[in-house]
DNA sequence: CGGTATCCGATAGGATACTG
DNA sequence: CAGTATCCTATCGGATACCG
C-alpha cells in the first residue's frame, strides 16, 4: 500500500465537513428535540414535556443553537397571550438520510459487539474446561 | 397532522442506535486517527506525527476506545525491540457510508448557511438605503 | 407561558514530566 | 519506542430560583 501526499490530503479534507455535521447534532438533547418536532410545530412547554428529563435552561439553549443552524424556526403569534411555537425547517429535512445512516450503522455495530462478546464467552468456556 | 403514540415511539426508537453511532465517533480525535490508519497499519509514533496536535495521553486513550469498539486492532510483534502497530478492522470499513453521509451533509449545510448569510446582507443593504 | 440567572459538579481535553 | 501519571482548565449539563 503506497501512501501519497495527495491521497492523505484528500482524506484529511473530508474531516472538516464531517466534523461540521457532528457538531450540529452534538450534545445530549439535539436529536430528541428534533424528533419531538417531527410531527409538526410545538410550543416550548410541549417540547419540554416530550423530551423527558430536559431542563428549561437546556431546552432554551438547544433551541437557540438549532435555530442558528437553520434547523428550527421560531414563530411568535401576536395573539393575547403571545404564543411561541417551534417547527422544523425545510433544511432540516435533509438530515433524514444522515440520521438513517447513523441509525443503521448503530444497529449493525451493536450486533457486531454482541457477536464479539459471544466469541469471548466461547473462548472462556474452552479455557475453563 | 395527527400524532399517535405509535408514531412517536417509533421515532423515539431510532434515538438509541443514532446515539450509539455518534458516541463511537465522538470526541476531537477519533476521526483523524481513523483517517491516519486508512492507508495501512501504523505505529504509535507514526500516528502521533500524522494527527497534528494530539498528545500521547489522548492518542493512547482514543486508541483504546477504538479498540474496545472493534474499529482498531492492536498488534504486538514479538521482535527485539517489541514493535506495536495499529490497524483498522474489517468492521471499521462499514463506517465508510456513514462518514460519506456526514461529509455530504456537512458540505450541504455549509452552503445553506452561506446562502442565509447572503440573504441577510441583501436585507441589510436595503435597510441601509 | 416562555423563558433567564446563578451556582455547582462532572467530564473532555491540554501541558508536562516520567518510565520500562 | 510506547506509553502512564499528575495536574490543570474549560466546557457541558443539572438544580434551583426567579421574572415579565
Amino acid at each position: 500500500m503506497i501512501e501519497t501526499d495527495h491521497q492523505l490530503s484528500t482524506c484529511m479534507s473530508i474531516l472538516k465537513p464531517v466534523r461540521d455535521s457532528l457538531d450540529v447534532l452534538n450534545g445530549k438533547w439535539k436529536l430528541p428535540i428534533i424528533v419531538a418536532l417531527t410531527f409538526g410545530e410545538k410550543r416550548f412547554t410541549e417540547i419540554s414535556k416530550e423530551v423527558h428529563g430536559i431542563t428549561d435552561r437546556m431546552l432554551s439553549k438547544e433551541l437557540r443553537d438549532l435555530e442558528l443552524n437553520g434547523l428550527v424556526r421560531r414563530n411568535i403569534e401576536e395573539s393575547y397571550p403571545v404564543k411561541v411555537t417551534y417547527q422544523l425547517t425545510e433544511h432540516s429535512k435533509s438530515l433524514r438520510s444522515v440520521i438513517d445512516s447513523l441509525k443503521d450503522w448503530g444497529i449493525l455495530h451493536k450486533q457486531r459487539l454482541a457477536e464479539e462478546c459471544r466469541e469471548y464467552k466461547k473462548v472462556k468456556k474452552v479455557l475453563i474446561k
